[in-house]
DNA sequence: AAAAAATGCGACTAATTCGTCGCATTCGAT
DNA sequence: ATCGAATGCGACGAATTAGTCGCATTTTTT
């Protein structure tokens, strides 16, 4: 939906000492412990900044509001996985489609990892999702998939191979999402990994083949 | 997430009379219209009462809590959807890939109605989805496609058919939400819908050469 | 028509939560 | 050592919200 006031999220100031530094590192990591024990629901404030050791006034002195911090958190993520996924991508000594299974692979493990914290980070997405800052963050990670399916695909016309790796992406980031909501097995999450590059690999080979 | 207290959501008692039927058929509209112009976060009792021209006492008559509300919202929107699937996919005039694919385009299209209010539900989903009757619903509404990929992959082997059933279903589902989230013409809807079937029809014809 | 049952009301309670403000403490440069 | 800036504190204000309770009104039954 969206909190009527899509509230700035800009961080309110930079720490400059040490200690502010380490401060707002307890306040991410208690953050990241607060929402994967307490849920989208009870992450408040007040619980990070206890779990933190630190005042909530502390807190308001480095995020503007909670919604700051719960984005912090999620571009974190984003940053951590688009580095993962772009070096998969650029390892150009394999094929393409070896490159996509192995990105696939990849993606769903990292999702895997921390899922509670990642389930909730999601449900608590009205509050950030709105603000301009998390908008651009979306549209920066489209251009990694667009210029490897320009380089698989080089025959493909370009309305179609736009939409194939739109699709492509919005499929392994909201069904791998969905599919790490329950646990899972290494074996599993393999397993269904590869399933999902075989749909994507059929695909690629179909649009190659028109 | 989850509610810390997973809630009790079936009805607190049946409308007997005509007046409490036309008041809980008032409530559950004006909790649609709630959702779709306020928001998850915003839709509160008080408002879908106000809405409903209603006071909040007459909704606690016939909803235990508020996340009966939005679950009874939820639970009529699946049923619809899945009568209207079934009947697609139960036509077996057409051949199955034809099927399949005026099912994605049948599905798609509904998502997109009424996106707003979806969209909200989905966003409250953390309110009632951890309740035991919304994870019933869940599962029920899994054996049509196997049914289908039964008939469509006589040869293929049981754990490959349903993993593809599933990720076939939760590609279909959580892609096309997160498509109508955003904005969409009747052809960009035509347009997305067909590369999902064509993606999907690439991966069953694949599993089929095997 | 009288009694009983169902329905409807809305002020109120109790709880929660976000974010601020004035003051105390610590740090780092001079 | 000193002084100004940076940091840290936590009680508190203001707002919101879920759900209840006793009573009024309407409908159905006897």
């Amino acid at each position: 939906m969206a909190d009527r006031p899509s509230p700035r999220i800009s961080s309110r100031k930079q720490p400059r000492q040490a200690r502010s530094t380490e401060l707002v590192g307890a306040i991410l990591e208690a953050a990241a412990q607060v929402l994967a024990k307490e849920g989208a629901q009870r992450f408040t404030t007040a619980r990070v900044a206890e779990k933190a050791g630190v005042s909530v006034g502390s807190v308001y002195q480095y995020f503007p509001n909670k919604a700051a911090i719960l984005f912090r958190l999620q571009a974190d993520e984003w940053r951590e996985t688009t580095t993962l996924l772009r070096d998969i991508l650029e390892d150009t000594s394999r094929p393409p489609l070896a490159r996509l299974r192995a990105l696939i692979h990849a993606f769903i493990r990292s999702e895997c990892e921390e899922a509670a914290m990642r389930v909730a980070l999601h449900d608590a997405a009205p509050l950030y999702r709105d603000a301009p800052e998390a908008q651009e963050a979306r549209r920066s990670s489209q251009h990694f998939i667009q210029a490897f399916m320009a380089e698989t695909l080089p025959e493909t016309p370009e309305p179609t191979r736009a939409l194939a790796a739109d699709l492509i992406k919005r499929t392994m980031s909201t069904v791998g999402k969905e599919f790490s909501e329950t646990p899972r097995t290494p074996d599993e999450i393999a397993t269904y990994a590869d399933a999902m590059a075989d749909m994507f690999c059929a695909y690629l080979e179909s649009l190659a083949r028109r």
